[in-house]
DNA sequence: TATTATTTGCAACAATGTTGCGATAAAATT
DNA sequence: AATTTTATCGCAACATTGTTGCAAATAATA
């Protein structure tokens, strides 16, 4: 099952999410590894991280894409149900792991993954009231 | 405040979204529309409808982009609030106006806007059990 | 060390969305 | 109805994001 191999280009690309609080875009990744590897490995190494549950990724409303590592790896049934913050004024998308909705759908739907993304001001930036 | 014109393509592009039951993607619209006019002006035609709360833009999360038409322009306070639903087989996406999720956030974050998109099997596809 | 399968770089391509600008057409004014 | 004003359009060019094929490089293993 596990047969994806330890290369440098993902070590860097794993100490680059170490480092980093928030989700990172794919564009935001390649500016912090500074040519360690090509465009397109970092694309490659990101599907591979998704794929081995290590990353999760993110689709915000404005249409751009970011990963995050996950923090439940060690759990048996690994799912994706919290929700993401996406800040109006900095841009930073952060995990809220605590935050999980409760909702009622209509019949004859089949619910197998959900999104939950909200948006606003972050902290930070609420702080430094702008 | 309402300065936008009638023009014979967005009219055209407000047919489309009359006759659709799901939400559709920018492709979709200029298939339908037959060269009615450029692919620029739809993505205009698109962003105008938007601003005018007249259409509603849903971002999904396998990075496609939709547009549905409000069935709430009507309203006073006009806030996108509804889920979507994204049916993994048919890849039709539709507004859940009864969906409504309630959640906890914690402190010290200002949310301006939510959403809210579910996946799974929509009732067509349930049941042509796949 | 030799073998094997995964990963990488490169080039080329596709999809989606944006911008500038002169031409066109809708709406307001005369 | 003709004129003026200004939003809208078409076109070309560009930017960004992501994908694919294939030969070369490299990690895991035996
Ligand atoms: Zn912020
Ligand atoms: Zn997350
Ligand atoms: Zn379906
Ligand atoms: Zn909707």
């Amino acid at each position: 099952m596990k047969t994806t191999r330890n290369t440098t280009a993902k070590t860097a690309v794993l100490e680059v999410f170490e480092k980093s609080k928030t989700a990172l875009s794919h564009a935001e990744i390649q500016k912090q590894l500074n040519d360690v590897c090509d465009r397109v490995t970092i694309y490659r190494i990101l599907d591979r991280l998704v794929n081995d549950d290590i990353v999760h990724k993110i689709s915000n409303l404005d249409g751009t894409v970011k990963y995050a590592k996950c923090n439940h790896s060690h759990q048996r049934v690994h799912i994706h149900n919290h929700a993401h913050f996406s800040c109006e004024n900095c841009h930073e998308i952060t995990c809220l792991d605590t935050v999980k909705p409760s909702y009622i759908m209509p019949h004859n739907y089949k619910v197998n993954e959900i999104n939950f993304t909200l948006s606003g001001l972050c902290p930070k930036c609420l702080n430094s009231n702008i």
